[in-house]
DNA sequence: CGCGGTCAAGCTCTG
DNA sequence: CAGAGCTTGACCGCG
């Protein structure tokens, strides 16, 4: 197991930041939003473009070429155009320059995206996507999958496959700009969607599979890990970004769900011989990297 | 200022 | 049949 994935990194929170408050995830309930509107998501919003450029300048620092941001940047984001914020001057600046640093930004929107659900549920999941989208356009970043928008197919109502041909349906819908990042991941769940079940999606729109190694674990359909992966593998126009994380249930705690992510990391990626960044998805974040790296790093406020 | 109840969205499974 | 969990806990009112 001599390959190294070319880049790592990790999802969303970055512990050592958090603690001095440092975070992209500033929210507020619906009241809040019904009552403040968006000059107080404005103000949000410009805190957590801030801290994400801090946080990815810090990644940059610590050998962290690859980062997922949360798709909550922007509280409230279905409500209102980015574009119309008080604080729109200094936010685009901002993206701006987090876009030019030499890292690779991914996205992984909500478990609410049903890109093959109808109605209202493909009303919102459409203006989701789309937001995110902007963000990356905001960053001054040129559509691809290098900066993929990943999502999960969704649930199959009763049918996956025609439940996957009304998402590469839907799919027509999108952006130009949107249908250029989008990617699709295979499920935890046997109900769910394999890496096999997605190449069709593949073959009629051309998304990427993201393969998620613990999830293949969980529902390996026909296919064992390595042919899984090189599926997936070969359905990428830029190096794959694949995800990664241990078994809770394993490693940690006998009673945890099967499905429960580890909070540390604990064995090697095995990567088949190929070029490809992973995402690490444990609990620990970036810690539970350092700490295989043979590094510590105190966590305290200062 | 720290604590705990509460929180947009959709689907699936668990208890 | 209500609630947890998902990708990632965080908000906010109360004492």
């Amino acid at each position: 197991m001599d390959s190294t994935p070319l880049h790592i990194g990790y999802a969303c929170i970055n512990l050592s930041l958090q603690a001095n408050k440092i975070t992209t995830n500033r929210g507020m309930v619906k009241k809040t939003f019904t009552e403040k509107g968006i000059a107080y998501a404005s103000e949000l919003a410009l805190k957590n473009v801030r801290d994400l450029l801090t946080i990815v300048d810090w990644n940059l620092e610590h050998g962290f070429q690859l980062f997922r941001i949360s798709s909550d940047l922007f509280p409230w984001a279905s409500e209102y155009r980015i574009a119309t914020l008080p604080d729109f001057a200094e936010i685009r600046e901002t993206l701006e320059e987090i876009g030019a640093r030499p890292i690779r930004l991914t996205m992984h929107p909500g478990p609410f995206n049903h890109l093959a659900g109808q109605g209202k549920v493909l009303e919102n999941t459409i203006k989701d996507l789309e937001y995110q989208s902007d963000v990356f356009d905001l960053m001054g970043l040129k559509p691809s999958h290098w900066n993929k928008i990943n999502i999960h197919a969704g649930g199959t109502y009763g049918d996956k496959a025609a439940t996957l041909a009304r998402f590469a349906k839907n799919f027509s819908l999108l952006s130009e700009n949107l249908r250029a990042r989008l990617t699709v991941e295979n499920d935890d769940r046997p109900s769910l969607y394999t890496v096999t079940d997605l190449v069709s999606l593949y073959e009629a729109i051309g998304t990427p599979i993201v393969f998620d190694y613990f999830h293949h674990s969980l529902n390996p359909g026909s296919q064992t890990e390595e042919e899984a992966f090189l599926t997936a593998y070969n359905t990428w126009d830029v190096r794959p970004v694949f995800h990664y994380s241990d078994s809770r249930q394993e490693y940690e705690d006998p009673k945890a769900r099967r499905e429960a992510h580890a909070d540390w990391l604990y064995s090697a990626v095995n990567t088949y011989g190929r070029e490809v960044d992973i995402v690490f998805e444990s609990k620990m974040k970036e810690l539970s990297i350092l700490r295989l790296r043979g590094e510590t790093i105190e966590v305290v406020p200062k």
